[in-house]
RNA sequence: GCUCCCAUCGUCUAGCGGUUAGGACGCUGCCCUCUCAAGGCGGAAACCGGGGUUCAAGUCCCCGUGGGAGCGCCA
């Protein structure tokens, strides 16, 4: 049998993070098997599905970097399918029409609620020969649910689940205008596509019984399920809109590499052992379903935050200066203009100084712009009086013939020794000069990328600006 | 209300009958140091409660409690 997993979402919003760990999931082990990972849209729900939530999915999607092998299918473009499976079960008696009202419906779940029992279809239709003589509205179809007996759901993560057929009710597989519904549709896709293994949210454990019955009704085998626990926000609750950054693209607008995100996805919910950081070559090696954990868990933002450092500082420059380009684009500034310094040596010096890219590019802004104004506590601790300092560092700068991080650390370090002062008290100044505030990356380093012509630049201007508050 | 699922440091987790209950993030002490980081070495921090089973229970069973999910002509 070979191994395929689908990732089933519906085009109703953006791709969430629990949306893609499930995907990674399904990823993983169709990848882990040599199988096939398929994606399907799931838009029968015509009122709430649109194009720009199908897009959001895709988008994200490719930038996790989740490839399909099959798909993306669409369930509105299967309705003749959907519509020749429901003609077989009518004829075989697996399936029935219910002309109830919705207002018959209704008043039926407010009593049921009322005299607290759980609400559930009566089966008013399930016997009826032809249909009644009021029968005016177009009749759903519903799903004969065995009336006795146990449906047992060997799931690969919670265990054999039992659920008593009588709490299974008779559910409604189309609508009056004659288009199917999820509990339906999801059976027959699984089947046609030849879904192996079914892995998504534990919320569908439920189903998995009422879908395991009319896969039954079909004649065919269920697939293996496997239902992973939910994602919780960081407070422990359901993932919503308002946690903040639920979006998996909000995640790579607020300088998250995709391999960071992932690795903290696969880690939630997944272990193995005691390992942290996992290429996707690891992930793909030691990926299994019996690992995968029984329990919701929540995000810890502050993880992520590290693993993206990790991920900063060890995946090649040029990759990640790529992703830097992005967020420094969004400051305005276009690496690519050749004036700034080499990009690929920023990344180096600033990764061990930056949780993510919008950090990176905002603490890099200096190499490419002059600082329009110093921090304020730094300029008036560094810069007032420091202007026999500066005037030294000029000279010693201007003389330095071959712009390197050696060189220049060499001549700053004659400039202390000759002020018979602490290279602190030198570089310090020369940072706020350069850089705006009290904080860079290594002052031999920093000035380097800078280059001599602006470096001189800025220090004639901290010149000048001590001179002038010297007095005040 | 009914059905189903779940329960180890604050968080992510290891553990698969016998452990000083391990790792990671975060927090924190020290070291390194031109700033900030990064890095190195330490520290505090957990088995939800009660019953069983067993020579032995974080690990198996039951109950309780607490979370979560489902109960739509949504998916």
């Amino acid at each position: 049998m070979t191994v395929t997993t689908r990732f089933a979402p519906s085009p109703t919003g953006f791709l969430h993070i629990g949306g893609a760990r499930t995907a990674l999931f399904c990823w993983l082990y169709a990848r882990r098997h040599g199988g096939r990972f398929v994606l399907r849209i799931e838009d029968t729900d015509l009122e709430r599905s649109t194009p720009e939530a199908i897009n959001a999915i895709l988008e994200g999607m490719s930038w996790l970097g989740l490839d399909y092998d099959d798909g993306p299918f669409y369930q509105t473009q299967r309705f003749e399918r959907y519509a020749e499976v429901l003609e077989k079960m009518l004829a075989d008696g697996t399936a029935y029409r219910c002309y109830c009202s919705k207002e018959r419906l209704e008043s039926l779940r407010a009593d049921q609620q009322a005299r607290k029992v759980k609400p559930r279809y009566d089966g008013c239709c399930r016997e009826l020969n032809k249909p009644p003589v009021d029968a005016t509205e177009s009749p759903v179809i519903r799903f004969k649910q065995p009336l006795e007996g146990h449906t047992v759901v060997e799931d690969t993560v919670k265990g054999t689940v039992a659920f008593d057929n009588a709490e299974l009710d008779d559910l409604i597989i189309a609508r009056g205008d004659g288009s199917p519904t999820y509990n339906f549709v999801v059976v027959v896709d699984d089947m046609d596509m030849q879904v192996s293994h079914v892995i998504r949210g534990d919320d569908h454990l439920n189903n998995a019984a009422r879908q395991a019955n009319i896969l039954k009704a079909l004649g065919v085998n269920p697939p293996i399920y496997a239902h992973v626990p939910m994602i919780l926000d960081e407070a422990g609750k359901k993932l919503s809109k308002r946690t903040g950054a639920a979006s998996v693209m909000d995640y790579r607008d607020a300088g998250y590499l995709p391999e960071a995100v992932i690795n903290y996805l696969v880690r939630l919910g997944w272990a193995h052992g005691d390992q942290e950081v996992f290429s996707l070559d690891e992930m793909v090696e030691h990926f299994d379903i019996s690992d995968i954990n029984h329990s919701a868990s929540s995000l810890n933002p502050s993880k992520l935050e590290w693993l993206n450092q990790q991920y900063l500082m060890t995946l090649p420059r040029a990759h990640v200066a790529r992703h830097l380009a992005r967020h420094l684009g969004d400051l305005g500034i276009d690496p690519a203009l050749g004036e700034g310094p080499n990009l690929e040596a920023i990344v180096e010096a600033q990764a061990p100084r930056s949780k993510t890219l919008v950090e990176m590019a905002d603490s890099s802004r200096f190499f490419y712009e002059a600082p329009e104004v110093y921090d304020d506590k730094a300029a008036r601790k560094h810069l007032l009086g420091s202007e026999a300092v500066i005037s030294a560092l000029l000279s010693a700068l201007t003389a330095v013939s071959d712009w390197q991080a050696a060189t220049i650390h060499e001549a700053v370090m004659g400039v202390a020794e000759a002020q018979s002062v602490k290279l602190g008290k030198v570089a310090q100044p020369i940072r706020v000069a350069v850089a705006g505030g009290p904080v860079s990356p290594p002052i031999d380093v920093t000035l380097e990328l800078l280059g001599q012509a602006a470096t001189l630049v800025r220090l004639e201007s901290a010149r000048q600006w001590a001179i002038e508050h010297a007095e005040a």
